[in-house]
RNA sequence: GCGCCCGUAGCUCAGCUGGAUAGAGCAUCUGACUUCGAAUCAGAGGGUCGGCAGUUCGAAUCUGUCCGGGCGCACCA
């Protein structure tokens, strides 16, 4: 159910032109029912060549074989007859039948400028995007970042386009990764939980943990035994009380703290942050459990490999599955599974389980916001409610595309279709290393792999590129790019440029790619701060900001843009084609997200990010602002000027890359 | 064996529900800083869109098939 109601969207994200390319469709519609029998889809396209105007409709094309007539015919009489549409200034027939549609571009930049407080559409309901979700035994390394990057920006993409989003990040805080660690302190290195203590309190607990996670691993490959200590920890841990369930919980929680601070660096936040140990504590599997046995979605195998289990039929969640593809949800010592606990878990996010966590506040950030952690126990003090989305989205590794389609299988034979269609696995392909890239970082590689466009490492042997690290390293090349250009500026000052061109190097290299494409992480590349980067998009931004300082530097006054720039000024200025091109191209920041937004890919917004960089370079070459003569233009490059500054910067704010002061 | 994904310029990748002459960045070569102006801009070269067949006014895009590569298919997560 949509409401429609009048607001403006936030920031400065202009939405003129997605308003008039709905009119268009909407005219098109509306002049086309009363003319044919079948009304075909009416796609409004970008014209492959910009001098063919900014709208383009080969509806034509798709009317041709129901009225047996030429393309180019029919295009004709539809141009002859379509009632005026406001806001577009001509029609042309072009190619084999094409409709190109030209703005009146006086009235556009007029719209633009005024921000017409056009309706908007609200949709209700609570979206909940889970992301991150590291295992809380080790660092975070290059791949969780694509994860929380994706993740984050998708959200900061729906906060734009008006949707109410929840972020979450389940910490897996009693899976064997966490025993593995355990295991490492407890019977390796005889640590205590005040020895371990001391430990956190020194600081890098991640990266020690990562070393520590690597030599556990190491020892069981050399010790077949071990893995008995493995499941005895696992289980200690589970039950929760004892020493080991306590190195446990001073691990995971402790560890999830440095991840919160690494995502930080990259602006990354977090609403509520639930656990497994209080999925467990809280019996929301147990719910779970009787639900899916009462509804016939799982059943208690008597005969085969899986027999004394529960399994969830594969033709659930298969086609043409066979009793071999069924999938265990509870183990034959009476354990459930992760996928058990994943289908109790996304119950609670649509809030169909029953059951709800109790919360404390975690962490608040620098803006006032909280984020909060699940409880076992009622806090004292009042907490937002969570859950009770109405979709859902994981982010999520696409090798696990298996076990999310068992969640969503679990969630539809237990009755939730509506949910089951809510549930969206966003998945995206891993992050890997380039050959080369291995050996600088002293990761040995076979001769074979280093034949090969890339190289998959392995968190477990301790082998890979820590997000700190790789931070560090970025901030530390942008610090002597801004030294070397701003010696006159205060260190604490170009330490702060250089974290912000980190992240903007960071964050875009990540974004760049669509998610199905699996990264070849490259160092060199990923280091470098020209072409399509972050660093790139952020330079154009401080660029259209350096003339406005200039501007006051030499002791002049903005015009009022409004009284200066009517619709007749604006059509005298735009009768420049290259100055309208580079107008429209800037206006389509608000089409871009909610593009990339129907498509689910980030990247798209990316893109755009950087053809608008691109568009707004060539303006600064090709206008001198401040030494124009004439008041009228002067007065409309700067309002184009400061046009591109405000769909560079909340562009930029989509993706999640601040912009300095100066670059 | 079954399932999912990928194959586009020397390299790394875009290409929206089929649309007009297939695009970027990097690399290579040439040119542009007295200016709001070089983390930048202008230009050049570089393609049988893995192969074949089909669908139609039209295919990088959809279908089939083959070749090549990746990832899944645990009582791990």
């Amino acid at each position: 159910m949509r409401r429609a109601s009048s607001r403006k969207l936030p920031d400065t994200m202009n939405i003129v032109f997605a308003v008039i390319e709905r009119r268009i469709r909407e005219g098109v519609t509306a002049y086309l029912s009363g003319q044919v029998a079948e009304l075909p889809p009416i796609a409004v396209e970008q014209p492959k060549e910009s001098s063919f105007g900014e709208f383009a409709l080969p509806v034509a094309f798709s009317l041709a074989r129901q009225l047996r007539k030429a393309p180019r015919a029919i295009a004709a009489e539809i141009a002859a007859g379509l009632p005026p549409i406001a806001g577009v200034a001509s029609i042309e027939i072009a190619g084999g039948g094409f409709l190109n549609l030209r703005l009146d571009r006086g009235a556009y930049a007029e719209g633009l400028l005024r921000g017409e407080d056009v309706p908007s559409v609200i949709v209700p309901g609570k979206v909940i995007v889970e992301h991150t979700n590291i295992n809380p035994n080790k660092a975070a390394h290059i791949g969780h970042l694509r994860n929380a990057v994706l993740g984050d920006t998708f959200v900061r993409m729906l906060r734009a386009c008006g949707r109410k989003v929840e972020v979450q990040n389940y910490i897996d805080n009693t899976g064997v990764q966490v025993a593995d660690v355990v295991v490492g302190f407890h019977q390796l290195e005889r640590k205590t939980p005040d020895d371990v203590r001391a430990l956190i309190a020194a600081g890098r607990f991640d990266y020690y943990c990562w070393d520590l996670y690597a030599a556990t691993s190491l020892y069981y490959k050399s010790h077949s035994e071990a893995k008995q200590l493995q499941r005895d920890a696992l289980h200690d841990i589970e039950s929760g009380a004892g020493v080991v369930a306590e190195l446990g919980h001073l691990i995971a929680d402790a560890i999830v703290e440095c991840h919160l601070t690494t995502m930080l660096r990259l602006g990354i936040t977090y609403d509520v942050l639930p656990r497994e140990s209080e999925i467990l504590h809280l019996q929301f599997w147990a719910t779970a459990f009787e639900l899916l046995k009462e509804r016939g979605a799982i059943y208690l195998e008597t005969e085969g490999k899986n027999a004394g289990c529960y399994v969830m039929a594969g033709s659930h969640f298969r086609e043409n599955a066979g009793d071999e593809d069924s999938k265990v949800i509870v183990r034959s010592n009476g354990t459930v599974t992760y996928v058990g606990k994943d289908i109790a878990y996304q119950m609670w996010k649509f809030g169909i389980l029953g059951k709800d966590f109790h919360y404390k506040p975690l962490r608040t950030y620098d803006d006032g916001h909280v984020a909060w952690v699940a409880t076992s126990e009622p806090y004292d003090g009042v907490s937002p409610q969570f859950g009770h989305g109405t979709e859902v989205y994981n982010v999520i590794d696409s090798r696990q595309s298996y076990l999310q389609d068992v969640v969503v299988a679990g969630l539809r034979a237990l009755g939730f279709p509506d949910q089951a269609e809510k549930s969206v696995h966003f998945g995206y392909e891993m992050v890997a290393l380039t050959p080369r890239t291995c050996v600088e970082l002293e990761i040995p590689v076979s001769e074979e792999d280093k034949q090969k466009p890339y190289v998959l490492v392995s968190g477990r042997l301790g082998l890979g590129v820590k997000a700190d690290d790789l931070i560090d390293k970025l901030t530390e090349k942008a610090r002597y790019e801004v030294d070397s250009r701003h010696a006159e500026k205060s260190a604490a000052d170009r330490a702060a440029v250089a974290r912000d061109i980190a992240v903007g190097a960071l964050r875009y290299f990540l974004l760049k790619f669509t998610r199905n494409t699996v990264i070849a992480f490259d160092l060199q590349e990923a280091l470098s701060f020209e072409g399509e980067t972050g660093p790139y998009v952020q330079y154009a931004a401080v660029r259209a900001r350096n003339i406005f300082r200039k501007f006051a530097e030499r002791g002049l006054t903005l015009p009022d843009f409004a009284t200066v720039l009517d619709a007749a000024a604006m059509g005298r200025q735009l009768a420049d084609e290259n100055c309208w091109q580079l107008l429209v191209a800037a206006s389509k920041a608000f089409k871009a997200i909610e593009s990339a937004l129907a498509s689910g890919e980030p990247a798209a917004v990316a893109k755009y990010a950087f053809t608008l960089a691109q568009s707004f370079n060539v303006f600064y070459h090709d206008y001198q602002v401040l030494t124009e003569a004439d008041p009228e233009k002067r007065a409309f490059l700067l309002w184009m000027t400061d046009y591109f500054r405000k769909q560079l910067e909340s562009t930029l704010g989509i993706l999640g890359i601040p912009a300095p002061e100066y670059m």
